[in-house]
This record gives C-alpha cells, structure tokens and sequence, in this order.
DNA sequence: ACGCAACCGGACGCCGCTGTCCGTTTTATG
DNA sequence: CATAAAACGGACAGCGGCGTCCGGTTGCGT
C-alpha cells in the first residue's frame, strides 16, 4: 500500500504486486536468506521481472516487511488503553515473529545484510519509544529498562518462536514478568 | 580427546587433531553452516583428508563440540555447592554461548541437520536435569520450571549472546530473576 | 635401507543461486 | 486498429561450495 506509481503500466503493477505477495510469504517461511528463484517461481514471474521491481535483495526486504512495521505503529497509536500499548505490542510483536522467520531475523539484525535490517530496527525502536516510557510512568514496567533492553527482549521472543507456540507463549510469560517491578 | 585410535597413522592422526582444532575455530566464527573448505584450509590440509577422517558434516560437528558437553559435564559433577550447579551451569553456558556461534546454533537445534544436534541437545537436558532439581529442591528456582523452561532460557541465552558481551550479562540477569521464586 | 601400504591433496565434475541479456509479447496512444 | 514503447521471461555465463578420484608422497615394519 505504498503511494500511487502512476507511472507504471498495468501488467508491470500486477507483477509488483504478485512479487511482493510471494516474498512475504517465502521470506516468513525460509528466511531472509531465501533463493530469490523460489520468490519467482511463486509469483509466477521470471527473475529478470522481479530484478527490475527490486533491483536488489535490500528493496525487497525492505518493501516486504513495510506491512508489519506499519500495523505496530498503527497499534501503538490507536490503542485503547496507552499504558498497556508496550505489552501489547510486544505481543503482537511476538505473534508476528511466530508466523515469520523472516521477521525474526530482521528484529535480530542478522538479515543477509546489514544495513537492510539497521533502518527497520530503528523505525522498530522509534515504535517502541513512546509505549515504554508510558508504561513505565504508569508503573508497569521496571524503571531501569532501557530501550536497548526491551529490544533484547524482542530479540529473545523471537529465539523463541523458532520453538514454536507453546514456548513462545511461555516466553512472554516468563519475560513481561521479568520486566514488572 | 576421545579413546585412542590404535590403528591410525601418525600423520594421520596429526591432521585429524589439525582438522578438529580448525573445526572448532571456524564453527566458532561462522557457525555450522561454514564451508568445509575453510577448516581444510585453516588446518593446512587437503579437503579430502578431511573428509576421511569427518565423511559428514554431522561427524565433524559432533567431534568438534564433545569438548563442550565434557566441559560442561565436569562443571555439575564436580560443583562445590550442588544447590547452585544450576545457576553456574547457565553462567558458563551462556559464555561458551558468547564465543562460539556454532554451540548458540546446535542448543537451539538450528544446526544444518536436526539429527546432529538432537542427540548433543539430548545430552544437554541431561546435565540439566539433576541439578535444576537440586536447585528447585533448595528453593532457589520455582518449582514449576520444567526441563523444557530451562532449555527455552538456554535458547534465550544464545539469541542474546549474539548481541556482544554486554547483552549476554544482562539477559542472563534478566533470566536468573525470572527463574526466581 | 627398503618396499609396501596407508595417507595426502590438487583437480575435476556437479549443483544451486545469482544477475543480465535479448527476442517476444503486452499495453497504451492517436 | 496500428504502431511504438514498455515490460516480460527463458536462457546464459559466472561463482562458490560439495564430494570424489587418483598420481604422488610419507611413514612403518622388517
């Protein structure tokens, strides 16, 4: 859903898009690291169609996981009750990495580049920001936690969603407790 | 240093203790999926020599990282107070964790073959077991943390340790409070 | 010291992934 | 509907890692 290109034939958009539909879904099965030919294939699309889309590795990435980054911000701003928005987005951000190896590897910065994942972990953190001081002006969170810790603290959920949904569960458990006062 | 190969050339088995030095390096920097053709190289020897003595990828992962398991199986045998095996037990893993990528891959079962590191995971849980019963026993963790709960926190412990040394300390403090009572 | 067996490692062919090139097809325009 | 521009995708060459083969070398027993 990024803006318009208006510039761009039609059956060039329809092959965007079918691209970036195979992406999510290749990437959130394989990983980052997925043949560029399997997301292709699933498109339905040859390569060079999808080179001319996303010149390289990083625009995909990038663009694929657009998506998420934008469903954490709109949680965080449009959620009921602010004090809770950080353990509601660690939540959410947890059930994401259990459906999405790809995510998972992006929070953890260990993507196929660097640089790809930096950006993302940064718009990760400016999410973060806000949700953290609240909760712990509210008491909620201990005072000592820094940003750094709480993104630690994602970066461990997501070791645990590799485990699947019981120990992803019973790591947020375990973790949300370790971060009360 | 397993039981001695009688029947095995000097030089053989000169290079067969090269090669597991190079392993153990390599698997170290680059994790499990490394090119074999770099610990050839790094030993100073022919691939094919290393595949005569390691024919798998699995064999030469397992000889690579008995070491480890001895290690950390003489730490619990020969601990001075039994209560708090557990908690140097978890110490100790996490800074093997903090060196070594292959041993952070292998105890989150992420090894290129699963069959490899299920029996090394195996052998894992059972140095656990005893002394996180005597730990629980002594009141020092919950009682309701299973074998499994302390391998989620091993996995935790790993995907910290990617983070340099300064994260590994904090999840662990983070961890050890959670454990608990 | 000598000969045989064991061992060595460079070289080879194979496979999967990458990124680009170019003849063909599809779309937009007048 | 015709034509030019834009986009398509199969095909190609290159690269890096794998596993093996074989001519040459080294160690060991006599």
């Amino acid at each position: 859903m990024s803006a318009a290109r208006p510039s761009l034939r039609a059956d060039a958009r329809r092959n965007r898009d079918a691209v970036l539909v195979a992406a999510r879904e290749v990437f959130a099965e394989q990983g980052l690291d997925a043949p560029l030919d399997a997301v292709a294939r699933r498109a339905g699309v040859g390569r060079a169609t999808l080179y001319r889309s996303f010149p390289t590795r990083e625009d995909l990435v990038r663009a694929s996981f657009d998506d998420n980054l934008e469903a954490l911000e709109a949680l965080v701003a449009e959620h009921a009750d602010p004090d809770r928005a950080f353990e509601a987005l660690l939540r959410t951000t947890a059930e994401l990495q259990l459906r999405d190896l790809g995510f998972i590897e992006l929070l953890a910065r260990r993507g196929p580049d660097d640089a790809i994942t930096h950006d993302i972990v940064e718009r990760f953190l400016a999410v973060l920001r806000e949700p953290l001081r609240q909760a712990q002006a509210a008491g909620l969170v201990r005072a000592d936690v820094a940003e750094d810790d709480a993104m630690l603290v994602v970066e461990m959920l997501g070791a645990a969603a590799r485990g699947g949904a019981g120990r992803n569960d019973r790591a947020l458990a375990l973790l949300l407790d370790a971060l009360a006062p």
